[in-house]
DNA sequence: TCGGCCATGTAACACGTTACATGATTCT
DNA sequence: AGAATCATGTAACGTGTTACATGGCCGA
């Protein structure tokens, strides 16, 4: 139910058309929700149809034509509904912690190579969060309202990576003693 | 793709009737796969099809049956299998974060009741987690493999939780400031 | 008597994923 | 010559959510 709020977010930060709010969901936005570029075509079509975007006809040379999408008073109405009214908070979904647990059952030392695998994704994503974070954030900056709850949302993100990567050395460690390869790296 | 191997975790560690699964799906299994009854008993029914489990009916008295499954050689087979294959990590999905960013379009200080209403459920998460460890994994208690995993796992619950509730102040802190609200509690 | 728990299910729909399709441009 | 990028889409399928349905027991 999300998806289509989190599209008016990135249209009013920047209007544009579902090819760049797909690059988006790979970066800033996607960093808290992920979406394919099927889901937000199909999104967009339901939002243009209901009157919530508009589009413009964008003819570009040498490349297809570009649908630049904006938000419209009754896209603008819905999203400020949707934010006087609760969401329920999301719960974790980790196929990894399932792994783990399913590894009592199986072999636990086979889990370990898939773990550092998961930790090498999560230490790039933090990369490039702290990275994002000095670029657009830097210290002893002015920054107004929507630039600091955007900044609030990235520590959020940074947060949440550091956290995994913890948990992650705390899994190696279990699965090593478990499996009788003291060598920590 | 993993709720069938969850539920394979899940009847491994106990069998169960649907039901039964449904309840450990909120809580246990759950802190880390969430799913209703009504999914458990579709894959339930495909799994059983498929020979991954067998079910036995155990008439109760005074109560409607139950059809208490367990996990057949093709199951314990199948969950082997993933066990061994790479599962992508998942992407967090924060509705709350969403909501954040909007905020710079519509009103940051309607967001406050809403961000304490999250921190008061994730404050109860946590303390559930603990009651939890407390509870099953004790100090100086001989463990087990599959209990050291399932404790890494509960570790990981609690360490996102309390992750969360130092984000979530940290959200508050920025919304009353941009307010003009600076009454801190 | 009323709500909650035990126990299973159907139906309809929304959301998300994967595969396929097209076609020009630009970079290596 | 081949791969990546820009740009939009269809089709099929699988997953997740919501509403509804049944029916007896137990405790307040």
């Amino acid at each position: 139910m999300a998806l289509e709020h989190a599209i008016l977010v990135s249209l009013l930060e920047q209007p544009g058309s579902g090819y760049e709010l797909a690059r988006r969901f790979d970066r800033s936005i996607g960093y808290f929700w992920t979406a394919t570029h099927q889901q937000i075509y199909r999104v967009l079509r339901r939002m243009e149809r209901d009157g919530w975007v508009e589009v413009r006809d964008v003819p570009q040379d040498g490349r297809p034509d570009k649908k630049v999408y904006s938000v419209a008073p009754p896209g603008h109405t819905a999203l400020s509904d949707w934010l006087a009214e609760p969401v329920e908070p999301e719960s974790v979904r980790h196929s990894l912690a399932v792994k783990i647990r399913g590894a009592a059952f199986g072999d636990p030392a086979g889990l370990i190579a898939e773990t550092e695998r998961h930790r090498e994704v999560h230490a790039e994503r933090l990369a490039r969060y702290l990275a994002g974070e000095q670029r657009d954030f830097p210290e002893s900056a002015e920054l107004d309202a929507g630039q600091r709850l955007q900044h609030v949302v990235l520590r959020g993100g940074i947060a949440y990576e550091r956290m995994t990567l913890d948990w992650l050395d705390d899994v190696l460690a279990t699965l090593r003693r478990l499996g009788g390869a003291p060598e920590p790296h």
